[in-house]
DNA sequence: ATGGTTGAGCGTCAA
């Protein structure tokens, strides 16, 4: 009798890479872990002109798309499947950074919107009279969430990257510590689960209960990271709430953060049951 | 309050 086979889910993992030419040795050990159909980037620093294209490629993501600049930021989405460029979202605060892109992936039962984010980390002061950086972070989110909020058709869409921003208590080893460092600052965890609640489903708690603590990066600036264990949770994957049916795994890969030369963010995956 | 470390790319700046 025939049976359709049970398809194998689609896999969309999210990393800050904190340098791709430095990391792309690392990029097969990621694919064993987590066979990722896609694998959405942050900090890549690299000018598109200085793109590892082959490298990529030669692991099998033969769809890539980035955008890049010196020295900072950028972005890209390595794809096993075919995807469309989306090219509706603005210049971010018109500096022309390099932190978002969107492609339309050619998904089982129909295409799916993919938002790549790396949104600013806000510098060290949580007051944006002295520092601009942080008026910068506030004015991103909010420009992110008014966007989104006017495209009222929204639909079978995911949103990754680095947020920057440990929304719930458990999302940091300290909450009581944390709540004037930047990223966990009551205006930023307010104003991410705002953006959130207009459409979204967190697709890394809808697993793991939010009293239990729950991390993606480990500062460089401690002897043991392990041990020290301050972590926060920064890198996030979201889904409309029209696909919170489909979810059906989450992986944050906190071994990457003992690889060899490690990134301080590890990748955070998620299966969509399409 | 400060410092701790890493990456880009050669000054420091950003995180």
């Amino acid at each position: 009798m025939a049976r359709a086979a049970r398809r194998r889910p689609l896999r969309i993992a999210t990393w800050n890479i904190n340098s791709l030419r430095l990391r792309l040795p690392l990029l097969p050990k990621l694919i064993e872990a987590l066979q990722p159909d896609v694998l959405c980037l942050q900090e890549t620093k690299v000018p598109d002109e200085l793109f590892p294209l082959d490298g990529v490629t030669a692991l099998g993501f033969e769809h890539v798309r980035f955008r890049g600049m010196k020295g900072y930021n950028g972005v890209a989405i390595l794809s096993r499947i075919p995807f469309a460029h989306h090219d509706l979202a603005p210049d971010w605060c018109g500096r022309g950074d390099c932190r978002h892109l969107a492609v339309e992936l050619d998904a089982p039962g129909g295409p799916i919107e993919l938002h790549n984010f790396y949104i600013p980390a806000g510098g060290d002061v949580p007051d944006r009279t002295v520092n601009e950086k942080f008026g910068h972070k506030l004015d991103f989110l909010a420009e992110a969430t008014q966007w989104f909020a006017a495209r009222t058709t929204l639909s079978r869409a995911v949103l990754v990257g680095d947020l920057n921003i440990a929304p719930l208590e458990h999302d940091v080893w300290s909450h009581k510590q944390l709540l004037d460092v930047v990223s966990h600052t009551p205006v930023e965890t307010e104003g991410l689960l705002a953006w959130q609640r207009a459409g979204w489903v967190d697709g890394v708690r809808r697993f793991v209960p939010d009293d239990e603590k729950l991390y993606s990066w480990w500062s460089y600036r401690n002897r043991d990271w392990r041990s020290s264990d301050r972590g926060r949770r920064l890198d996030h994957v979201w889904v409309t709430d029209d696909l919170g049916g489909a979810l059906a795994n989450q992986t944050i890969l906190k071994d990457a953060r003992d690889w060899t030369q490690a990134s301080d963010h590890v990748p955070v995956c998620v299966e969509l049951a399409l």
